[in-house]
DNA sequence: CTTGACAGCTAATCACAATTAGCTTATAAT
DNA sequence: ATTATAAGCTAATTGTGATTAGCTGTCAAG
């Protein structure tokens, strides 16, 4: 890996956990096995790493999205998949998105800065909200458009029921990255709740 | 007011907006009217004054329950209260809830705070939890065992459905948080969200 | 009246953080 | 072989931020 590319991580890392302004050039410097003088030859200044950051991020977005079987946007495609909601698929797709975006070392540490960071400008605000709140959002709308029109659930708003399906887990995700040892508690509570979401919208009733 | 007062006042607003390691004292100094050196009259540090907004807080705490009219952690007292769920109770009170957090000067301000300060030690995460997770949760809770047992609902786990009542209004308070300007549309979205969890978990079904 | 505590101020101090200057070495292209 | 460039280093520089020293005016208690 480039000196560049470690620069990058490693601030991240560190605005991850203390935030832009709490973290000093010295101590990214350190953490990448050099002197703070010579991130100079890298970057013109501390912002400027913090931008890359964020350039970066926006051009692995779409990646981000591939990495997990899904489409990022376009959930057209992906619907089909889900329409056979039989017992718990809809249970492990909750899951595997929550283990992914919980431990994927990138988009955590991402997650995280963004947290911290999400008050300093509109911009940044605007990032946070589109990336765990509208595109997910939008996402399982699509998902749950197609599960009701091809008959598997009640007739209902289906960005409602995107809001039900991905709230919990939002809550959970942002819970257990404050607190990691509650993981096993969130699982089991997003097992549950998904469970229940099946049952109370799915048109036959119960499991 | 008293200076002492005035300055956690205004020290709590900038950290709010940028967070504690961003804001230097002679700006809080500034704010209150005075020169910074004459912040040491009241604190020993700027981390003193950090502690003292917690101190505060933590006192204020049972204050701020009773200002909704909910008894805070003791829900049984207000379950009654919630039992008559006709038409829209369930609505308004859920609407009341999100507006009166989000607008609360000193609830937002202190929730800001917490939100960019959460990571920065278990203490402060584990307070987040607490405040916006876990409390609210555990007293959403008991009201739902007390209407599902009264038979006003269907079945199902009180845990669960707090989490499906209180999830998405959390996030779209911090969405708000971020975002002020998306607040009507908010608010649309808490209204239908409530309605169709009232939709789906009430016992005759369709409103 | 006067005195002491309080709360403010200006002028240091002290540390440290970001950045720049200028030197050195390695390496890769000419 | 030579040289230009990249990437590192040490030693400034510069700015700023937290905190302390020490002075001053106010005002209530004696």
């Amino acid at each position: 890996m480039t000196t560049k590319q470690k620069i990058l991580n490693e601030a991240m890392t560190l605005f991850a956990e203390r935030g832009y302004s709490a973290v000093c050039v010295g101590e990214i410097a350190e953490a990448v096995g050099i002197k703070a003088p010579s991130l100079y030859k890298h970057f013109k200044s501390k912002q400027d790493i913090f931008n890359a950051i964020l350039d970066e991020m926006r051009s692995n977005y779409d990646k981000q999205a591939a990495a997990l079987n899904i489409n990022g946007n376009k959930a057209e495609g992906d619907a089909p998949v889900f329409a056979l909601v039989s017992e718990d698929v809809l249970v492990q797709m909750g899951i595997e998105l929550f283990r992914f975006f919980l431990h994927d070392d990138y988009a955590s540490k991402f997650r995280k800065m963004l947290t911290i960071e999400q008050f300093h400008n509109s911009e940044l605000s605007m990032l946070y909200s589109k990336q765990y709140v509208d595109d997910p959002l939008v996402y399982q709308s699509t998902i749950f458009a197609y599960i009701s029109a091809s008959g598997g659930f009640i007739n209902a708003d289906p960005n409602i029921m995107a809001l039900h399906f991905y709230a919990p887990i939002y809550m959970m995700l942002t819970m257990c990255d404050r607190q990691p040892e509650r993981e096993k508690e969130a699982l089991q509570l997003i097992e549950e709740h998904i469970k229940q979401f099946r049952a109370v919208y799915s048109k036959d009733g119960q499991t």
